[in-house]
DNA sequence: ACATTGACCTGAGAGC
DNA sequence: TGCTCTCAGGTCAATG
């Protein structure tokens, strides 16, 4: 799930759920998905304060703290946040709870441990200091930026623009979209791209990140000319109606369509 | 220096 | 039913 799209929709879940609830304990059930803080510190750092707003850049969640500080999450592949009363509802994978006075809880969930909770200062530090790139939908990337920093690259334009030092927050599944989108073919190496195709795919790549956003990340709910709902094994492009491919590109499954891609 | 591959972790689903 | 194999929306270290 957790590329930009759903990291925002776990960020608006929590603003309408979590915040401005004192927060009594953290139960830490997975110690290793901790990065740079322990489960002593964690607790010192949350307990009696307040989850006060929240921010993303690219795939990191963020919640600052009521005394100082923020609260840096990452969802790996599999992550998701669960807000909920009744204990009996914890979910299953539930790596970190917290417990706040109001008797409800938010769960940090992960099938596979590949997501991390980390604390930092200031966000402008944490994001100095994992080298991402601005976030997809930052209102500073400006098309020439985009262009400069996809056109550097001697790799495919689909591995380039899931490089989170470049741009922040696309992943295998929304690279697929956005260059479906911009009809281009993924394999395509980035610095061979025309003005006009980044041109394109700039405008791709917001469109397709908001109208995800606006969709909740759900596919059902996105436009019928869209990839994802049919980013299945047998799929039909909702185009041409031919049928989509699936190669490996960097290690990562791709798909598309070979007949409006190229 | 850069891009690509393998390792990490835990299932879910397919095929036999 | 139970076993094995492949695959999964992420990132980092090792490799070429």
């Amino acid at each position: 799930m957790p590329e930009l799209p759903d990291v925002e929709v776990f960020r608006k879940y929590v603003d309408r759920t979590a915040l401005h609830q004192t927060i009594e304990s953290v139960e830490v059930f997975a110690p290793d998905i901790l990065g740079e803080v322990t489960p002593k510190q964690l607790q010192s750092k949350t307990k009696g304060h307040q989850f006060m707003s929240t921010d993303r850049h690219g795939k990191y969640l963020f919640t600052r703290l009521s005394n100082d500080g923020w609260l840096v999450f990452h969802f790996g592949m599999t992550g998701y946040f669960h807000y909920f009363k009744d204990s009996k509802q914890t979910p299953k994978h539930t790596r970190a709870l917290f417990n706040f006075d109001n008797g409800h809880h938010l769960a940090f969930v992960l099938q596979r441990k590949l997501g991390s909770i980390s604390a930092t200062q200031e966000m402008d530090t944490f994001v100095k200091e994992q080298g991402l790139g601005l976030d997809a939908l930052d209102d500073n990337l400006h098309p020439e930026a985009f262009k400069k920093a996809l056109k550097e690259a001697k790799s495919s334009i689909k591995s380039a623009l899931m490089d989170q030092e470049r741009i922040a927050g696309i992943g295998n599944i929304y690279s697929d979209e956005i260059l479906f989108q911009a009809r281009l073919d993924p394999k395509t190496r980035a610095n061979q791209l025309s003005n006009e195709d980044v041109d394109r795919l700039f405008e791709a790549m917001k469109e397709v990140l908001e109208t995800a956003i606006d969709s909740e990340a759900d596919p059902e709910k996105m436009p019928e000319t869209y990839l994802l709902p049919h980013r299945e094994k047998g799929g039909k492009c909702p185009v041409c109606h031919g049928e989509i491919e699936t190669t490996k590109i960097s290690g990562r499954s791709a798909y598309f369509c070979p007949n409006c891609q190229s």
